[in-house]
RNA sequence: GGUGCCAUAGCUCAGUUGGUAGAGCAACGGACUGAAAAUCCGUGUGUCCCUAGUUCGAUUCUUGGUGGCACCA
């Protein structure tokens, strides 16, 4: 993706990260609020419409106050994924920093975060037909099978792969079968730049008051209306899209796999350990200042600290 | 008030013929490049209620407490 020339000088992308329940949204738009900012989410669930309450998208009110991208625009059923966040986010970018100087990122998916600020390698697109191929030899021959094949064609990336996660050896074959070459061959592990600078900042707080919040989250979840809105997506629960915590559990309870009280235990619990996986992810990335939700203040001056 | 049963991990419990203990769930730690709210890997975290005995050694046996449950009054 090719800048163009700006009238603004120093652009800035501030990016806001932390675990489910955190208090991101609010966060993002009290900032985005104080300095004009328009918002970009980085959420790989709140993009789809008909995911309002399950994904905790903003509310009207917030949508309203402030211009949201990446919210609601993408139907359950359209294949959306990091390398297309990727590309449509900077092309995005490069439009709205003609007008802005800063964008506020916000949202919990650390891929689309590192896509968006490093960049991924080039690599060929998922070949569907060739994926349903691999997964059916996945269920036919088993992992060790398609491994051993992956340390054929990849014997580098097999040293270093977890061979016992399918989703991966799966991709890198895949990656190998479609393009003749080893997955790791494409694999740079560079930064790209980017023609703006970045700010992170990460919200979070002790886990007990974490924990708590998404539990009442959740209740909340379910007061507004999620049964009724996974219902409504019942007939698209093997999409990609679904496979979210908060309607697989829903699913389940439709089919009758166990109550409607258990549900929201399992939702509650899967979002804990969402959340953890989360604050794993960001926890490396030392340049995020953390915050508590509540210290606005805090963050915008660490923002105007920056320049 | 009396009798009986129980007390072990965050929870529900198992167990140790006396050598400081283990299951399930919960929890905790980690990995992560076009599926990423996905997918996968790893980890018992414990005054075995308190007290005084017996014993080389007590979570286990005995005494006395404390708390809980049940039944009888």
């Amino acid at each position: 993706m090719k800048p163009t020339v700006s009238k603004i000088i120093d652009p800035t992308l501030i990016v806001i990260a932390g675990p489910t329940g955190s208090g991101k949204t609010d966060l993002g738009v009290a900032l985005a609020r104080r300095f004009g900012a328009p918002v970009l989410s980085t959420d790989s669930r709140q993009v789809y419409r008909g995911m309002k309450i399950g994904s905790a998208q903003p509310s009207d009110e917030q949508l309203a106050a402030v211009p949201h991208y990446f919210i609601a625009d993408r139907e359950v059923t359209e294949r959306f994924t990091c390398a297309d966040f990727e590309s449509e986010a900077l092309a995005l970018l490069d439009r709205l920093f003609a007008e802005h100087k800063y964008v506020v990122a916000v949202g919990g998916s650390g891929l689309y975060i590192d896509a968006l600020c490093n960049g991924l390698d080039e690599l060929p697109d998922a070949d569907m037909e060739l994926r349903g191929e691999l997964t059916e030899r996945l269920s036919r021959e088993g992992l060790g099978t398609l491994a051993g094949q992956l340390r054929e064609l990849d014997p580098a990336y097999w040293e270093t792969v977890d061979r016992q996660n399918p989703a991966r050896v799966v991709r890198a074959l895949e990656v190998c079968l479609q393009t003749g070459k080893p997955f790791s061959s494409f694999r740079t592990g560079g930064k790209t730049e980017r023609p703006f600078r970045i700010i992170k900042i990460g919200v979070t707080m002790d886990r007990a008051e974490l924990y708590a919040r998404i539990d009442r989250r959740v209740d909340a979840m379910m007061d507004a209306g999620l049964e009724a809105e996974a219902r409504a997506l019942y007939l698209f629960r093997a999409l990609p899209s679904l496979q979210t915590v908060g309607y697989r559990e829903m699913f389940a309870y439709f089919d009758g796999e166990y109550g409607l009280e258990r549900a929201v235990e399992l939702i509650k619990r899967n979002s804990r350990r969402y959340a953890k996986r989360q604050l794993t992810w960001f926890g490396r990335d030392v340049e995020i200042r953390w915050f508590h939700p509540s210290d606005v203040d805090a963050a915008a001056a660490h923002i105007v600290a920056q320049g």
